[in-house]
DNA sequence: ACGAGGTCTTGGAACGTTCCATGCTTGCTG
DNA sequence: CAGCAAGCATGGAACGTTCCAAGACCTCGT
């Protein structure tokens, strides 16, 4: 159960420890003789590396910590394979960990990446108050997804969801719509700039921006649809914040025995898998989700590397995915 | 950027390293006016712990790595959801990581661990060879979920494949169905428990079991069932091996224009929460998934603490959730 | 007034690496 | 054949903790 030290390896194969260790990381430049006697050494004892050991005296740990808000997201799940690919290109490694939604929890989570000595830190959908995060930020270098910032402090990597929303409008609007009702999250991460996207896109185009209150998830899609539909002043589409309130709101529209898209139009938000199944078939905006998992793990590599002083703000566009949901009027 | 050592708290609250080290593990061994000296010192100096100093001398790092093949399934994100719960009740951390369906891959990821000394290891729908990881035991207690195994070297924590898929045939046989065909996955994980327990279940009961080879995925569902509507004969039922290929199947059976259950009755397993959106209400095999990441942390810490040297295989029942999927068979 | 016993505190030796300055061989140059 | 560079190998210090044996200081009973 004891696992070899590099110690037994030099023992074992008649050299010092420093030869063992030049081996270990440049095979190159050792004879090849004291080459093959340490490999065979550390074979036959089944040696490996201590990384503990290691990070300890390069003070550096070659781990990238992710703090993710929700494992569950499969739009994190994305971004998350995004940046465990580039920082395992770059020689580092990723380490995951969730914040069960919880600003708590996730601020948990942190403190375990600081004191574990992560070289850099991405946050996927932080709940945490940004200027805690600025806090976290003068001792390492924090990267920012999925959430937007001016902070001096702190990198970012979002998409433009103005653009997005505004992709959105444009698309129903050249399909004839000249009502479209928005159902917004608040002031949830990423909420207020499609709506302020969409109100942009549709006083663009002479149109009177109606909105109503909902969330990011399923039921806050179908309270608001509810919403809508008991107005009684039936729109001839709707755009949802995101795909999980896009489908409450097909869900409640279902139930009412309305047609997607003859009745009314739905679009979505993120194009999650499901937006793709073909009993779903939502018309969404899409985002490259694993390049903004590249982008980050880039931006934290750029400070950590290049030392890299003031902030950048990466922003990347979405892009419309037409489907199912999103067609001409009723007449 | 430098961070704080021990020794900066010690020299500014004027005493050893030590003590402040006691201060931080056990702060009521110490008198009070130390106390509150070490305290309010590494608060003005923003001291955090090294994690990696601590681990190095300890030889523990209270990590258990997890190792799951594939990020984007839910089932492994509610099963990762309760690993997490549990390690942090018992004081322990959990970091993930993902093998990216890969056996290479997700042997770079193991390997990792294994250099990051992680105390202990769960693996996710591992898709490595069961000698391999015996020999990855050797090293440190692991714990494999989501696969079977009788290994005498690996505990292992799984749902009762066969009970479940019995529960399956027993439901549609309820219902009056005679032709049942099952979808298998061949073998990969889970899915010939999943057979032998269909093709039991069928036996008890005089039928005879038909079976066609898909995947555990959309495409592998719905290959497999554009087969069965090839061979010109219709079953009245059709029990897929998980959600995704069901959802394959279902696919391919509306563009056929059939009725789901009307003409065809259908029956998933694993209760992804996809199932339950009201446009899909499959009917499928629940399985108590965060139970089953509790209990392996359970089984990972008792060798870690106990010490028990036996590999235990925990099984837990799985359960029916119907839907709308399945109904009487067509007369 | 002294020793026993308790409470707090301390210095130093680990832990398993990396890195650096230095040393030992060779073989070549002039 | 002295001198020196190149190539390889080495020992020791450092990284930031924990743990342990032992020291310092009190209090108290006799």
């Amino acid at each position: 159960m004891k696992q070899p030290t590099i110690l037994d390896v030099a023992e074992r194969a008649g050299v010092s420890k420093s030869l063992v260790s030049l081996v270990m990381r440049e095979p190159e430049r050792v004879s090849d003789a004291s080459r093959e006697a340490v490999l065979q050494a550390a074979a036959e004892l089944g040696y490996r590396p201590n990384a503990v050991a290691r990070s300890l005296v390069r003070r550096r740990t070659g781990v990238i910590g992710v703090v993710l808000s929700d494992l569950h997201n499969p739009f994190f799940a994305d971004v998350a394979d995004g940046i465990e690919e580039a920082a395992f290109e770059r020689g580092y490694r990723a380490m995951l960990s969730s914040g069960f939604l919880n600003p708590k929890r996730e601020r948990g989570a942190v403190e375990t990446m600081l004191e574990l000595r992560v070289d850099g830190l991405i946050m996927l959908g932080s709940m945490m108050k940004v200027p805690k995060i600025e806090r976290v930020a003068s001792s390492l270098p924090v990267a920012l997804l999925g959430r937007h910032t001016r902070s001096k402090d702190l990198d970012s990597v979002g998409v433009d969801d103005s653009a997005g929303a505004q992709e959105a409008v444009e698309h129903l609007v050249s399909l004839g719509h000249s009502e479209i009702v928005h159902i917004h999250a608040g002031s949830a991460a990423g909420s207020p700039r499609r709506r302020s996207g969409y109100e942009k896109a549709m006083r663009r185009h002479g149109l009177e921006p109606r909105l109503v209150k909902g969330a990011f998830t399923e039921s806050g899609g179908a309270k608001a649809m509810q919403e809508i539909l008991d107005s009684g002043n039936l729109p001839t589409a709707v755009f949802a914040p995101n795909d999980f309130a896009a489908l409450g709101a097909m869900e409640v529209i279902d139930a009412a025995g309305l047609d997607i898209p003859g009745d009314i139009s739905l679009v979505g938000y993120d194009n999650l898998a499901l937006a793709g199944l073909p009993r779903i078939s939502l018309t969404t905006i899409g985002q490259p989700r694993a390049d903004l998992g590249r982008e980050a793990v880039h931006l934290v590599l750029e400070r950590l590397d290049g030392d890299r002083k003031s902030a950048r703000h990466v922003v990347v566009p979405p892009n419309l995915v037409v489907r199912n949901t999103s067609g001409p009027p009723r007449s």
